[in-house]
DNA sequence: AACACAGCGGCAACCGGTTCCCGTCCGGAG
DNA sequence: CTCCGGACGGGAACCGGTTGCCGCTGTGTT
């Protein structure tokens, strides 16, 4: 028996309170530690605490009223690397605020978003963070609008971070970024090049980010007066897979360009394999350029051209407006800006 | 007003009792299920519950002894793709089972470990999942000890989820997989190929992850009878800079390889960066190797050769065990088998 | 017609905390 | 010496649920 106390298991504040010789409300206020207390009482219920090593349930607190309400966080795929950064923004700031931080996966299954989403109102989360594009359809406005508002009615918010608002009048708040213009000022680089048929390996098309990113290429072309090939704009989704099946598919049926824009990074690793496969080299005979700039961008051979988005960022601010918010001030709306870094993966035409 | 209900704001039992013209132990019966109750009684209750749109406060039945109760997982580093793929497992399984899960990413601080699980103490979790390798000192056993013991006196339950274990007595549930046996087969898989100076990029010299992958390449050489000289042995930690940074200054300095086995598989893709930077071709000039198998392995040009770890396994087993452990099960030390997966970037010497 | 019993629902105690309100004891001022 | 007020600590109500126990009612037996 090394353990120094009688090991009780879980005490609680009447232990203690009965050990010291007091009462629990002064149990209670010692710990609290704002109430007056003589020194002599104190001690004594100090010393029991350490006895018995007592911690007060954190979860009778927050019945009671006091103690730091939790955050939640809800995304598709803790794997995928910009949703990773994501979480990572919002851990940290949780923590740095002091809140605890659950977490849920959704595996993409609506089920288990609305599901969990009616746990946190359970457990009276003061916020819910919904991270990661999403499709943009009616039931989508629907469904999320109505989890809104019950989040709302219990006393908490709901946060839509990277995802697709739902007009006005939700009590929601809303930070995304600007997929449009990344898209944008990335095939305009490409453009510059020279390049005239460029493949857009694109995501899902009822995907809120996928359309923006698409925009974007679409924009760039007309900006200068150029009307992209319609059968250059393909859809999959945001894996590496996708990219690889896309690519293979591309090339096999001779389809002509002179550059990829991948949706993704992700998207354009699996191309790259795909190019690579087929004995064509980046960027001497085609050049490639994907979107997110995560870690790995760097080490593709050839180092990835793309765009740099603040996912981190976003979760932090995710955090920060949700619970800084004022009961008077308007629902949030944040965009935060994107921009392109230009690696060895894009070279001029010809 | 488009709300239905007067919109009460979070509304209690009591609340729905009123409503329904019953007392607030009928309703908690009704939603229990259990308890004989007229279908009149139900279905005023229910119709009281859908107009105030009322849930249940999940903390104030934790406090009452039912519900079920959370769990914790502590990681240094959310976005480093092995952690994801253990986070992943963890909460995969976690949900399965019907359990919220709290995460902490702790960004290698051992206080804010020792914070959060003082607070999981609180919490009342039925386990804390500590998540990934970490320095093996007598300090890290004596702190880990104190946890695992004020853990169980809580009635909560450690779990060290590819951690180094604490030695006997302790009351902790291990999930190890095999780091020796691993970076063994891969280093006799490069052996076999008919290379003899064979670099390692390691991590710190006191992380038991890389002691273990050390001592497999250490056992592999030996194993043919081989004494692998002490300069090839390089010290860094797991992330891709440090392997372009040691892959860099070991070609500066002319180190003579025709091999190199990374720790990790972040730390092979920096390395082949730096390679390819110097100008070298893998496997033409140097053969490289890697450790963890992430996602991204494949897309490396070349597909690295890597060794299977199943981290996603690893994280589900911790969940299982911890829960599933009966009062009289021995402490339980799971230790999960790995694989080399032969890729393109390790080619016969010569 | 009296009685037993099952079905149903309310009261009150409990989970583990916090805090309002009040009583006691002490010292210092008049 | 009395009176006053501040410091301190205890009792009890409360947070929002669950559940043991008991009493009421209605129906089926004998």
């Amino acid at each position: 028996m090394t353990r120094k106390s009688e090991d009780a298991g879980r005490s609680t504040i009447r232990d203690v309170a009965a050990r010291a010789g007091v009462s629990a409300s002064t149990v209670s206020r010692v710990l609290g530690g704002v109430y007056p207390v003589s020194s002599a009482t104190r001690t004594r219920v100090m010393r029991a605490v350490r006895d018995l090593d007592y911690v007060a349930d954190a979860r009778a607190k927050a019945v009671a009223g006091v103690g730091t309400p939790t955050l939640a966080f809800v995304l598709e795929d803790i794997t995928g690397p910009s949703f990773a950064h994501m979480a990572y923004g919002v851990e940290r700031e949780a923590r740095r605020l002091g809140h605890l931080c659950l977490v849920c996966t959704t595996e993409g299954d609506v089920q288990h978003e609305v599901e969990f989403v009616e746990m946190m109102r359970a457990q009276r989360a003061a916020a819910v963070i919904l991270v990661g594009g999403s499709a943009d359809t009616p039931e989508y406005r629907e469904r999320t609008r109505r989890m809104a508002d019950s989040l709302a009615s219990a006393g908490s918010r709901l946060v839509l971070c990277g995802r697709p608002p739902l007009g006005p009048g939700a009590p929601v708040t809303v930070i995304e970024y600007d997929n449009e213009g990344g898209a944008y000022a990335l095939v305009a680089h490409v453009l510059t090049q020279g390049h005239r048929r460029v493949l857009f390996l694109g995501g899902a098309s009822d995907h809120t980010t996928a359309q923006g990113r698409e925009r974007g290429y679409l924009a760039a072309h007309r900006a200068r007066g150029l009307d992209p090939d319609p059968a250059l704009l393909l859809h999959g989704d945001f894996t590496r897979d996708s990219g690889h099946r896309l690519m293979h598919e591309a090339l096999r049926q001779g389809l002509e360009f002179t550059a990829v824009v991948a949706a993704t990074d992700m998207v354009a690793a699996g191309a790259l394999t795909a190019l690579h496969e087929a004995g064509l080299t980046v960027p001497g005979d085609v050049s490639l350029a994907g979107y997110d700039d995560i870690p790995f961008a760097r080490d593709l051979h050839p180092a990835l051209t793309t765009v740099h988005v603040p996912y981190e960022e976003l979760g932090r601010l995710a955090v920060r407006t949700a619970l800084g918010r004022t009961p008077e001030s308007p629902d949030e709306h944040l965009l935060l800006g994107t921009h392109v870094v230009v690696r060895d993966s894009v070279a001029p035409a010809e």
